[in-house]
DNA sequence: CTGGTGCGTTGCACCTACTGCAACGTCCAT
DNA sequence: ATGGACGTTGCAGTAGGTGCAACGCACCAG
């Protein structure tokens, strides 16, 4: 839309290939060199691009310092919450968003069943890290040393019978979930209670959250709350995207 | 020096901040909002700024894959280089690059000594990881379960009697390394030969690569080498410096 | 020492394309 | 209904971006 801008901002991706000289720019762009001059200047200045001693250009530290400036200041909560309300108001159970923070999975947000029978949890709360299908989501997901060191660490409750006994078994599930990209808890916490789960990844792919849809026996069985698994992932897909500013909308010239 | 690209950059750390509005973003230009909806769009265009589903702006993914692309064709081999080499003629003795690699730390850049007594070492081949300097370094960073994870796992070969034992020492000798910034390699690996190595850091901080200065007892004593220790780790920042693109120079505009 | 080539840089005249304005559409809250 | 807030569009004027040509400089070969 801004001819100037567009040629300024097309320089970008053609030094993140490697650093480049003036005639190359110009050349690439299709410009006079004096034009590409003044753009990778004005680029200088801000910090985006950076020359280095043999007086060729490449990117400048600038860039890393905005990603990550940014994605600090990115709200997940904020962003997810809009599709938790969706995603409730479709199946009509209880909707939860969790993060994995030092050693503890913690639900971030909520949207509560509009059945009447609804179940206990609290935002804030940590999950039971070893039973929950958020909380398997976000912990395999982790480098494998630290999945390891934190397995061991952990106690292994056994809330119910069918909960996660110890760390070995919780590793073998860890690898499970981290292969089928989705997690169940089936009466692992509570022995009425079944949870579908699904992660929430950013940008580079990593798990940053997790989503899951829980119900009580009494409204529905398992096998029920099953078929939700693709709603749920496609709600996560969808909060992934937002948030990691995929835009899934028209061309982009190149 | 142009002013349409200047204002448009203008609006990326302003969006880093957080999510913005048209109205804000033009007023905090101090343009007009027609000004401001170009440039965002043209912005937007290129990836580098995302509309939400609220219609607000913010910075958008582009900004992290171009980081990142970056980050992965930036040889720091051939930003190093010319460091090394003003290193090796200040003070004669052998200089090394080191990147750690899958378990594994090797040499990717020598220069060497201007003695006629050298070490012998080769680019390309796999170090002692037990007991090089540049190894303490690149290991030191990794996080604390990894590195618990690969000590583990590595053998102690005694090549001299002040070689690493074993797992617990070298840990141990690593979190010193940690703390300290700098490390050493007297006699472990062969008796006669010495070094002192510093880290090279991204933009981020993390340790990208080591680099080092060898020499033999019988050219100076390890007393001698250690007097060296400023330069090297001055260099190792010179090029910590140039590797992340920190611009050393005047001023940028707010 | 000299002439040649390749690079980044500067000043300038032309005219493109960027700017601000004002008017319109839409959505919300009153 | 009515007012306000906000994003969006078309247009006329001119700010400022463009390409040209010339310059300075470093490097290399004759």
């Amino acid at each position: 839309m801004s001819q100037t801008v567009d040629r300024a901002l097309s320089i970008l991706p053609l030094l993140a290939e490697g650093p480049a000289d003036l005639g190359q720019v110009a050349d690439r762009l299709g410009v006079h060199k004096s034009t590409a001059l003044r753009l990778l200047r004005t680029l200088h200045e801000h910090g985006l691009v950076y020359r280095q001693s043999d007086q060729r250009y490449r990117l400048g530290a600038r860039l890393f310092a905005l990603a990550q400036e940014a994605m600090e200041n990115l709200d997940i909560r904020e962003i997810a919450h809009p599709h938790l309300v969706r995603l409730n108001e479709q199946c009509g159970h209880t909707v939860h968003l969790a993060v994995h923070e030092e050693n503890e999975v913690l639900y971030i947000d909520k949207v509560e069943s509009r059945y009447p029978v609804r179940m206990y949890s609290r935002i804030g709360k940590p999950v039971a890290i070893t039973v929950a299908a958020v909380a398997k989501l976000l912990l395999a997901d982790l480098p494998e040393p630290e999945r390891r060191a934190l397995a061991d660490k952990l106690d292994y409750p056994l809330y119910t019978a069918r909960s996660t006994p110890n760390a070995a078994a919780f590793l073998r599930e860890l690898e499970q979930v981290r292969e089928q990209g989705w997690a169940t808890d089936l009466g692992g916490h509570e022995e009425s209670i079944n949870c579908v789960a699904a992660p929430v990844r950013g940008a580079d792919g990593r798990v940053v959250a997790a989503m899951s849809v829980s119900a009580p026996n009494v409204v529905v069985t398992a096998d029920e709350l099953l078929t939700l698994l693709p709603q749920v992932r496609r709600t996560a897909d969808a909060i992934s995207g937002e948030y990691s500013g995929r835009t899934p909308v028209k061309g982009t010239p190149a």
